[in-house]
DNA sequence: GCGATATGTTTACGTTGCTCACATGAGGCT
DNA sequence: AGCCTCATGTGAGCAACGTAAACATATCGC
């Protein structure tokens, strides 16, 4: 598979339409939507992780941190409909690939984390760190806070994560 | 209206069904789908607000506001349709009162914030704080991270929250 | 060559969001 | 009273969706 999807809207017929193919044929490589939107999602969480490593060396000051952020808000907005895709379902223990997509990333946030901070929880700070990065997206994706150019929103996210870190 | 699903699946005419009533009956209530959701979404909003009030002074120490984190995922998982619905769909600005609601949210996190840490960036520590509490709350519903029960998920919270705050 | 497997097609069913034309009932006006 | 208006509900109907079943074909191992 290739370029997934930026557009909005998502349906197992538009798809089959889209490939110039009878709407029914999908279910010969997917048992299911919800096996469908698993692929696609397994596929954007490894996307996802390529984008936080590549050409990034391991974490090493909290201005690194704040750069993961930045990159994890920048392909939630860059590619909103997989992001929400690759979450927005229950966890599906169903599909294994996807399963560990989503453990690598969680992986790669605690171990940025904790070479950062190798004194502090490091599941905490991996699970707080996640949490941020995740909620700050979700909070963009959803106009919650003001959005403005792509400059603006990782400033402004470099500025939340260090004004968390030592918030006085 | 009262107490508003917590159950997981939501439809027009099932809901019209339920009301016993035709089902393009709400359609004399709700111009659309979007709208009727928007209903929802702003009193979901307003009954968080509450959930972080009530009982609650403000907040005044870091033990508070990792508290106010633990109520707003606390609110998610106990009613995980609904706050999807909440923060669901892109930004709706033509529900104000939806806007609004949102807004109060904001500036309830901020408010608290600000209050315990007074020299901080108030914008900053705001968006952050309500970063991670959202975070927190999305990751959980999406099951990536360990569940348990209500208590070892609130101990996390607060481990996680305090990890960032002093994270070495 | 031949049979299995992978892939695709047609047809069909039930559900959904939504529109439109129509009924009905309660209230206020003169 | 009588009437008119508005709010509410109904019914039939449309297009789109997810999914299933039965049927075709093509490709590959033997």
């Amino acid at each position: 598979m290739g370029m997934l999807e930026a557009g909005e809207q998502f349906s197992l017929r538009a798809i089959a339409r889209e490939a110039g193919v009878s709407p029914t044929a999908p279910y010969r490589h997917f048992t299911d939507r919800d096996a469908l939107e698993s692929a696609l999602a397994a596929e954007g969480l490894r996307d996802l992780k390529e984008d936080l490593t590549r050409g990034r060396e391991l974490a090493s000051s909290p201005d690194d941190l704040a750069e993961l952020a930045v990159a994890y808000v920048d392909f939630a907005r860059r590619r909103p409909a997989l992001f929400r895709l690759m979450f927005g379902n229950a966890c599906d223990e169903g599909n294994a690939e996807r399963v560990q997509a989503a453990a690598e990333i969680h992986d790669l946030l605690g171990l940025a984390m904790t070479t950062v901070f190798p004194d502090g929880d490091a599941d905490a700070l991996a699970s707080a760190g996640w949490a941020f990065a995740h909620g700050m997206a979700y909070l963009h994706l959803d106009g919650k806070l003001s959005a403005g150019s792509d400059q603006e929103v990782a400033d402004r996210i470099r500025t939340a994560f260090k004004a968390l870190l030592s918030p006085a």
